[in-house]
DNA sequence: AACTATGTATAAAA
DNA sequence: TTTTATACATAGTT
């Protein structure tokens, strides 16, 4: 929802973390009070920051909609640890453990290499691309001055004036006249 | 943030009423989720529908969140001084393997994720690189035929023939000759 | 701690 | 439902 399109995983950075967290917190409690007003929905959220503060909204009141629902809580088993099956040993689950520690491991180098290439094409791709646009734009201006007294075809300052892409101004033209000997 | 703008205020029209409770109530939780994804915040909302139906959403889950801020828990005891060469029960090894199946799939999401990025990365910013070095070939050939019966200074052939920047081939040139009117 | 370009959520319509 | 046009949230930037 910026300028860029973001993973929805983690984010490295506990600065950047820590901002993001803040500006969606702020989000979160505008909407969840717009939709308590909207539908007069009674509604409590409570977040702890990444750096473990809590944070709090309720509508009208955090208690007395967190006590309205444990108390009409029937049953809570999310099914994770359904009583029904067998239950596994501690070797079993010592061994599941390490198992998956180590595809996590994986999974995470795995991530952050994709990470380092994805920086990569960052720098590459768009330093290339801005020094061609830059470029471009230089020769086109010398092509103008070098054919002032000239006549020129329309085709030409058509093709000269239209910035090509569909660029959406990332790079905004430079105006200045460089002497280019 | 649809068709028209709406004020905050309670909506009369029941139907509509419901239908902006789930709307939103469902935006609501993904943002929630967001959040605690990408933050690393552990997160409990609970809300009653018009209707006064209950839901929940929670990261990990709201019990756990809620009792959390409830007991306002200043978080004494990190186990770093405690008796530590106790061997783990299954509870502990239950919990320890949820935890890490949990940040298993959170890093293959991850992963999945990074890929797509990448991917639209490649689609928008070569497509873009390669229309404007295209644009940029003809428009060089157009400037050399038109200038063909007039002397060209050195330095304009230069610029003309250099393909600007370090590219590293990734895009190869169209040798293609284009009619261009 | 403000801005703004861009991605998302969602009010209406179909 | 699903789609579409618009308002809004926010990631990156200064």
């Amino acid at each position: 929802m910026g300028r860029r399109k973001i993973a929805i995983a983690r984010v490295r950075d506990p600065v950047i973390r820590q901002v993001t967290f803040s500006k969606r917190r702020t989000g979160l409690f505008k909407k969840a009070n717009e939709l308590a007003i909207l539908c007069g929905a009674e509604i409590a959220i409570v977040v702890f920051s990444p750096g473990n503060k809590p944070y709090s909204f309720g509508h009208p009141n955090v208690d007395d909609v967190a006590s309205k629902f444990l108390e009409e809580e029937p049953i809570l088993d999310d099914g994770i640890g359904s009583s029904s099956f067998e239950v596994p040993n501690r070797e079993d689950l010592n061994q599941q453990l390490e198992d998956v520690l180590a595809e996590l491991k994986e999974a995470e180098n795995e991530a952050r290499a994709h990470d380092e290439i994805l920086e990569e094409y960052k720098r590459t791709e768009l330093t290339q691309l801005e020094e061609l646009k830059d470029s471009y734009g230089k020769f086109k201006e010398m092509v103008k001055s070098r054919l002032s007294d000239l006549e020129t075809t329309e085709s030409m300052l058509l093709l000269a004036e239209k910035p090509v892409v569909g660029t959406k101004n990332k790079v905004p033209r430079k105006k200045g006249k460089q002497p280019m000997l």
